[in-house]
Parts: C-alpha cells; structure tokens; sequence
RNA sequence: GCUGCUGUAGCUCAGUGGUAGAGCGCGUCCUUGGUAAGGACGAGGUCAUGGGUUCAAGUCCCAUCAGCAGCUCCA
C-alpha cells in the first residue's frame, strides 16, 4: 500500500500500482475525465504511471492536474505535438523528428523532411490529427538502455533522435519513450493519458529553423507551429487575440496612415518618417523635451559621425564591428588596408594575395615600400595600423555616449555640478542582421531619447528614481500603466566585470531599495548586467496584454575609467564618476511603432497628427464658413484640415472615421447661421452643435490634459465579416 | 547572416506557357447633400531586377534585390 496526500492535508491508501489517474477516478468519474496530469514534489508527472514511480515520499504528496490548471495546458500541448508529427509522418514519408516542445500558447515540432511543406498541406495533417485525437489511444511511457535505444532509433530510421542520444543526452543511462500507436518517440515527457483529451488544435504556420539552433552547421529542418487549447472556445479566443494583434501591426497601420515608409530604395532598415508621422513624434519629443528641462537636464547635440578612435577608445567598435556600418576613410586605400588587417589577423592572408594587396594599396597611394613582407604577423599588422592612424576613419555613430563623454569632458568638473545630465534625441546607426529587421521595431538608423548622467556613488540612487519617475509619468501620457522592470545584477562569482566591488554593491542595493520603494513589479536576473555595470530595463504591456521591452537604464564604471572621466571633489582631488546611460523609451522608431500598435492607429488627442475636420455639409455653399472655422480652430493652436470634395456629408464622416482623426465639425446652414459647429467624436459619434468656444474648450482640455480614451475594443464580435468599420473607433 | 515563403496598378489581391484583370483609391463631369459609402466616364502596368528555357514566359529555371515568418543576434 502507498499512501497519498492530496493539497487539502487529506491523507489516502492506494494499493502498490495506483495510478494519479487511479486517485482521481477514486474520487469522481468526472476528476478523472478532467484529469491531464499530476504534479509531485513541485515537478509534472504523468497521470497514468504508478505513484509509487515516482516518488519514494511516504505519503506521496499529489496534485492532480487537470484541464483547469496552466500546467496541465503546457502538458496537453507536448502530446498534441507527437500527435501532430504523428500525422505528419502519415502524410509524408521519411520525416526525421528533431525536438518537439511545448511554447507560449502553443508547440512547434522540428522534422527533416527534404519536401517542403506548405500551408496547403495543413489541412490534410490536420485530417490525421483529427482521426488520432478521436481514436483515443493512449501514450505509454517505457525505457530503454542506452544501447538498446541507440538501435531502437536506429532501426526506426530516427537519425536525429540517435545523435542526441549520443550527444546531448550522452550521461544517460536511461531514456525514455513514448508509444503511441505506431508513432514512438524519444521523450522525457509527461504526457497526457490519451490522445482525446485534446479538445482543439490548429496548425498555425511552418518556417525553417535549424539541428540544436545552430545555422552554421547547415543542417536545415522545417518548425510546423501549431496550438492547442482544452476547449473550442479557449482556442478561439486565442485565435482572436492573434487576429487583434495583426490588425494593429504598425507596418500596415503606418501605410496605410501615412506614418512612416521604409523602402527598398532608401534602404533597408532605414525609417522615413512621413509628415504624419513626424508629426506624433514631434508632439512626443516636445513633451518629452519638456519634461526632461523641468527635471535639470542640459540638452545638447553631436554629430551623425565621429572618428573611429572615439568607439576604440570606448571599446565598443571593435565588439560590436559586423554589427555597424564599415568605417569611412577619407584616404581611397582606407578600405582597403582595413580589410587587409583583418585578414592578416584572422590568418587568412595567402601570400599571393598579401602582394596583391600590397600593390593594390601602393596604386592606391598608400605608401608600402616599407611593408614588413617577411616579419611577423604582428609586425605586418603593426606597420599597416601605423598608417591608419594617420589617416581620419569615421563611424557612423552606434551610439551616443563617446560625444556626451567629449561634452562632459570638455571643461573641468566640480562636485558641485554633479549631477551633469546631457540629454539628447540621438540618431544612432547600427547595421543590423537583415533578417531581424522588423518595421520600426528593429531598424538600422534610430533615435535614441538618450542622456547621460555623470554623478557621484552616492547620487545613482536619486538619479535612477528620478529616472523612474521620468518613464512613469511619460507612460501614463500615452496610457500605458502596466509595466514592470527587470534588474539584472552581476553574478558574483564571475571575474568579467569593471569597477569596484564596493560600487557595485552600492549601486545595486540602490537600484533595489528605490524599485522597492516605488513599489513597481521587478524582478531581479542575477549574472544579467553587462560586464560595466547593473541595469534596469523597462518591460511594458500593451493594452492587449503584449508586453514590450522598451527603455533601459544602466550603469557605467567601465567608460569614465576609459576616458579618464574625473570631477573635483570637495578633497580637492580628482575623482571618477559614475556614468549613467537611459533611455527610457528607448528609440523613437521603436516607441511610435509600439504606441501605433497599442492604440490601433488611432492616436489620443493631444497625440493625433490630424486632429479635427471640417466638414462642410455642403461644399459649395459652406465652403466659406468652413474656412473660417478651420482658421479659427489653427489660430487656437489644433491641427485641422477641411473635407472639400463635393462628396455627401456621410462620405466624408466615414472617410475621417477610417482615418482615425478625432473630432470632426459639420458645418451647414444651421451652424453658419448661429455660429456655431456640429461636433462628431470619433468614439461617441454626434455631440449635437455647439458654440464654437464651447467646442474648442472642450478639445483643449482633452489634449491638454493628454486624455487617453478607448484603447481597446472590449469586443471581438465587430471584426468578423466584412462589416469591420463598424463604429470601430 | 541562415532556412522557408512571397513580390502583378497608389492600396488589397485574382490571373490555367498563348490579347494584363477586379475592388478600393485617384482624375474629370454630373450631383450640393445633415452624422459611416450618390452616379457616370476616364487615366493608371517594362507583371521587383537581370539572365536562361521555349515558336511563345506574369506563369517554368537560375541569380540578385526587397518583404514576410522562423532561427540566430541586439552596445
């Protein structure tokens, strides 16, 4: 006999084989239905093997998993996947399984299989699927030695599944299995009890990925997305979330608003910000402006450029190198010697071709006469770095803060300036993978809303709450409250990082007691923090529930010890600062294509780049009045334009409805005759006419109190069909 | 960067190796209207680019460029 503890203390006698399924059944038909999994000591288990298995406790303590608990979900998921590569190798003959796992809402398997499979193939996997689930068979776990697995997967054809043993799972002596009808696979599982306790599945995409993540060894496999839910109406909720997000995508909203335009003419990654566009992000960048003045800090400006020395010095350009654009050289050979060095230092310089360069370089006039041809590769090295540095090399700039350094160093600092806080909308160039490029998420010129803050040890603390405040109060400007910050710390045990002990210390337990104090959600990620100092990065959820990882704070010791960085302290002796970088949005690029997203396109007042229109009833007789109230609401300050087309009044309501702009006035007769306007808000629709101050009054305080209305629709129901525009903002 | 998919009018997309299409938008004209679509006519295309196969290529093949999804990366 075992014995059984369930979560309520209750204690319980099972015979030696009792299953969890066993224990639920024992206690209801209908627990036992619901039954997915169970969960002993803190770890997920298979509900349908012996307890005694799995645990050596006395009494055993079980919870059972059902349909009910995220776990169980996680669970379902990972069957639902053997399920799908089931049906996969049904459909096509010789698929390779690789690994399988469950994800965030769903699982994905990775198979080898030389056909390419595509969307269209779905529905036929999915047939399989279907008649697997409805057969109900279950999955049973057993174990093999390591030779013995090694020619079970050998004999079932699973090459991949025979290197991993061998590879990643080389210090087992044991592995599992699971059996599914003719389906078996290499498996830690758990697993749920049979196949019909998935309610609802849907394959969802196919892309390639690559054997253990790893591209350079070319071993391409094909990743079938799919999810799974324990009800149709979970799953479709799911789906809808899903559909929400993809009708928010900023790449589409930004076309089809005028907002931004990347294109393959101007390149790629690189953002034009249309006259829409610019215009939200002026209405930001102004505020924030604002903000950042009332809080001490020192605008400035620097280049787009700045000499290679500058990022050597920081030690970034030789770090970050394949990921910046190439260095400018004002000298025709510049390139090409640089390209010369690195060869010679990656040692893959044959002699043929060091002579040809050689030449190409004397062609080019640059002087090689001199060159060490039968030194070291130190000494070869050495005499083409002597040339380069008596020629100019400039990088666009990856980041801002060498010439915010150059800034703070260019007068002699006293403690009783410090804090210096430089602040600027820094435009940073950085030559991202193409593949990552992403809209205005990624792209390769960006803005930064950049300040460095040169401060004492003991002033970070204040700073950094400073900073807090800042993010918060900007975010809820744009109605955003939910968000959290991940601290990453240094892991102590490690010898990589720069400054002191003691600092460190300091500015972490600071960084904690102010997250503490402010009572924000945090979490802390030890051994995270770059090796020059801890940082705070700022996550933040969207109004559908998305959550973006947008500005981060971060200390520096590593920069002011590399540019000598000193202020005067009180001692009269010099000193080093603490260096602070933040960006709290981030980039520009990223902020506004997160905020069009999170609103839909349709931008708050104080925000909309359109903000009213005119709309005259009828175009030749209320053009005149329309003029004069279009003039009238630009002198008070709104940017508004007027529908002139000879279109019906409804035409043109529905027009600047699709087009998101907040209010519109119908002017006609009756307004023309009292002076009035007929205001419509995007939202409530017909606010009935008003005299112009009272409609001006109330648009003013909504922009300037930077109102947030409507974010999300509560609804779904409005985008089935084809009657989406329906009252849709 | 890697893998897969995609690229046709300003936008969204049809298009079977044999004459280039639709809806929306745009222009002109008619219409002058009261809170989500008035009507007629019209313009608009080197089918991403460059090669190839073929009597014939938007369609098939190769390369390049770009986009999308994923992988990998992100100071």
């Amino acid at each position: 006999m075992i014995q059984v503890q369930l979560p309520d203390g209750s204690l319980h006698e099972y015979p030696d084989e009792t299953t969890a399924l066993d224990v639920a059944a024992s206690i209801g038909e209908r627990l036992a239905m619901a039954t997915v999994a169970a969960e002993i000591d803190g770890t997920t288990v298979d509900a349908m093997r012996p307890l005694a298995e799995l645990s050596d406790a006395e009494p055993i303590a079980l919870r059972l998993l059902t349909t009910r608990d995220p776990e169980a979900l996680g669970v379902m998921r990972h069957s639902c996947a053997h399920v799908m590569a089931r049906a996969v190798m049904r459909v096509f003959p010789g698929v390779q399984l690789a690994f399988g796992p469950t994800i965030d809402n769903g699982f994905y398997y990775d198979i080898g299989l030389d056909q390419a499979i595509r969307e269209e193939d779905f529905e036929r996997i999915e047939q399989e699927m279907k008649a697997i689930v409805k057969a109900a068979e279950p999955f049973e776990r057993f174990h093999l030695g390591r030779d013995e697995a090694l020619s079970f997967c050998e004999e079932l054809d699973q090459g991949l599944k025979v290197e991993h043993i061998r590879t990643g799972l080389a210090e087992h002596e044991e592995l599992s299995f699971y059996r599914q009808g003719e389906f078996v696979d290499l498996c830690r599982g758990p697993h749920i009890p049979d196949a019909g306790r998935i309610k609802s599945f849907k394959l969802l995409s196919v892309a390639g990925s690559h054997w253990k993540g790893d591209a350079a060894a070319g071993r391409r496999l094909q990743r079938l997305y799919g999810t799974a839910w324990f009800s149709k109406k979970d799953q479709k909720a799911y789906l809808e979330r899903m559909e929400e997000a993809r009708r928010r995508d900023h790449r589409v909203l930004g076309k089809q608003h005028g907002l931004f335009s990347i294109t393959a003419e101007v390149g790629q990654g690189l953002c034009l910000w249309l006259p829409k566009g610019a215009s939200v992000r002026g209405r930001l960048e102004d505020f924030i402006k604002a903000e950042l003045l009332a809080r001490g800090y020192d605008p400035v400006y620097s280049p787009h450029v700045g000499r290679v020395e500058l990022y050597e010095t920081s030690g970034h350009f030789p770090y970050y190198r394949d990921s910046q654009f190439a260095p400018l050289f004002t000298h025709d050979a510049g390139q090409l010697v640089d390209g010369w060095i690195r060869r010679l230092e990656a040692g893959a310089l044959g002699e043929k071709d060091e002579q040809a360069l050689r030449e190409a370089a004397s062609v080019l006039g640059c002087d090689t006469a001199a060159y060490p041809l039968q030194g070291t590769q130190d000494e070869r090295v050495s005499f083409l770095r002597h040339w380069e540095l008596t020629q100019e090399r400039f990088l666009l700039k990856p980041m801002n803060c060498p010439h915010h350094v150059q800034i703070y160093k260019s007068q002699p600092r006293s403690y009783r300036e410090l804090p210096v806080r430089l602040a600027e909308f820094g435009t940073v160039y950085r030559h991202e993978q193409s593949g990552e490029l992403n809209g205005m998420l990624r792209v390769r010129g960006l803005t930064q809303d950049d300040a460095h803050q040169f401060c004492t040890a003991d002033q970070v603390e204040q700073e950094f709450r400073d900073t807090l405040e800042l993010v918060k109060f900007v975010l809820a400007a744009v109605g955003l409250d939910d968000y959290r910050v991940q601290l990453s710390l240094r892991d102590s045990a490690s010898d990589k990082y720069v400054g002191s002990e003691e600092n460190w210390d300091r500015a972490e337990s600071s960084l904690r007691n102010v997250l503490e104090e402010t009572g924000l959600e945090y979490e802390e990620c030890v051994g995270e923090a770059a090796f020059y100092g801890p940082k705070a990065d700022f996550m933040v959820r969207d109004c559908i529930g998305r959550e973006w990882q947008l500005g981060t704070v971060q200390l520096d010791y590593n920069l002011p010890e590399r540019f000598e960085l000193e202020y005067i302290g009180s001692d009269n002796r010099a000193h080093r600062p603490v260096m602070i970088h933040r960006a709290p949005f981030g980039s520009m690029e990223r902020f506004v294509g997160m905020l069009i997203e999170h609103f839909a396109g349709a931008f708050p007042l104080w925000l909309a780049p359109e903000q009213i229109r005119v709309l005259p009833v009828s175009e030749d007789r209320h053009a005149g009045y329309a003029a004069q109230m279009n003039e009238r609401m630009a002198s008070e300050g709104f940017r508004v334009t007027t529908d002139l087309r000879s279109a019906k009044v409804q035409s043109k309501i529905r027009d600047a409805q699709l087009e998101l702009i907040p209010y519109m006035l119908v002017v006609g007769d009756k307004e023309a005759a009292e002076g009035t306007v007929a205001v419509r808000d995007r939202i409530d629709g017909d606010l009935g006419m008003m005299p112009v101050d009272e409609a001006i009054a109330r648009l003013r305080e909504e922009a300037d109190s930077r109102q947030v209305r409507q974010v999300v629709k509560s609804s779904f129901s409005a985008f089935e069909g084809e009657s989406q525009a329906d009252h849709e903002y």
